[in-house]
DNA sequence: GAACAGGTGAAGT
DNA sequence: ACTTCACCTGTT
């Protein structure tokens, strides 16, 4: 049987600025006040009932929740750091309610592989059918969710095994990635104990990852806040702010900053173009 | 048909 | 160190 639980106030987590801020693949939009998805296995309706965000899942522990929506860190102390102009405030005020979700590594890891010169829709698609096809599956209210298949289920696979996905050259990638950390040549738990530097180092050495998908998975996957990814989103936006691609400027969340920059800039660049 | 999409790596200055 | 280009595929 499913589980409910009280996540936080409606206002320490927006839905939209969560779910749909590029981070992620694996939700999906049910209405206004309400996304469905999967994560660590477990799937869940997320949404908002009166004035809490309450969560409806398969499984997973209200902890692994918690820690999964960063629950524990506050996102408005964070805000004040990195609040170093009119831009950022604006920034700021877009993305009220935006937690970074601490995603599983190599979850993270395959995903922005295939993200890379990609768009969102196909993304998922792609993301999507890969965990069709060998993830396992989960129920959850009469709907089925498929959970993020395991390292070792893809690292057994050929060359062409993936054609189905129509994912092109990054298949090859992510066989690569699969092999390395199945084989334990990337280590996620060594790679958290790393610093930004030396995990992005390890994570560069594989064919296919370079530093804007490592950043990502540092960011994202490894929970590495002063990882900056610098996307094309973010070169664009640098050509009238040129904070967007200065890693150093905002110091250690400059990861938090990063995607509050990359989400204003994608939903509201030409509004933006008008105002600086 | 051309251009583009949350890049990367190889080869060329 | 910086620039250019091919790479799969799907959409506009």
């Amino acid at each position: 049987m499913s589980k409910i639980f009280t996540l936080c106030d409606k206002n320490d987590l927006s839905l939209d600025n969560t779910f749909d801020c590029g981070q992620c693949f694996r939700w999906d939009k049910v209405s206004d006040t309400e996304y469905v998805g999967i994560a660590m296995g477990a799937a869940a309706r997320v949404y908002q009932d009166g004035n809490v965000m309450r969560i409806e899942t398969s499984g997973a522990d209200e902890e692994a929740w918690r820690k999964y929506f960063d629950l524990d860190t506050d996102y408005n102390t964070i805000a004040s750091t990195i609040q170093t102009d009119d831009f950022m405030r604006d920034a700021i005020s877009f993305n009220r309610g935006m937690r970074i979700l601490r995603q599983e590594p190599w979850e993270a890891l395959c995903s922005f592989i295939i993200s890379q010169c990609n768009n969102i829709p196909r993304i998922k698609k792609i993301v999507h059918s890969l965990c069709e096809r060998f993830g396992d599956c989960v129920n959850l209210g009469g709907t089925d969710f498929f959970a993020f298949p395991p390292v070792d289920k893809i690292a057994v696979l050929m060359p062409g095994d993936l054609a189905f996905l129509r994912a092109g050259y990054r298949e090859e990638y992510i066989l690569t990635a699969a092999y390395s950390v199945n084989s334990g040549v990337i280590n996620f738990d060594e790679l958290m104990r790393d610093s930004a530097d030396d995990a992005r180092k390890k994570l560069t050495a594989l064919k296919g990852i370079g530093n804007k998908v490592a950043n990502c998975v540092l960011l994202f996957g490894l929970g590495k806040t002063d990882a900056f990814p610098v996307d094309t989103w973010m070169k664009k936006t640098a050509q009238f702010y040129p904070y967007a691609a200065d890693g150093k400027h905002f110091g250690k969340y400059a990861g938090i900053a990063q995607q509050y920059i990359f989400n204003y800039a994608r939903k509201n660049m030409s509004n933006i173009l008008k105002s600086y």
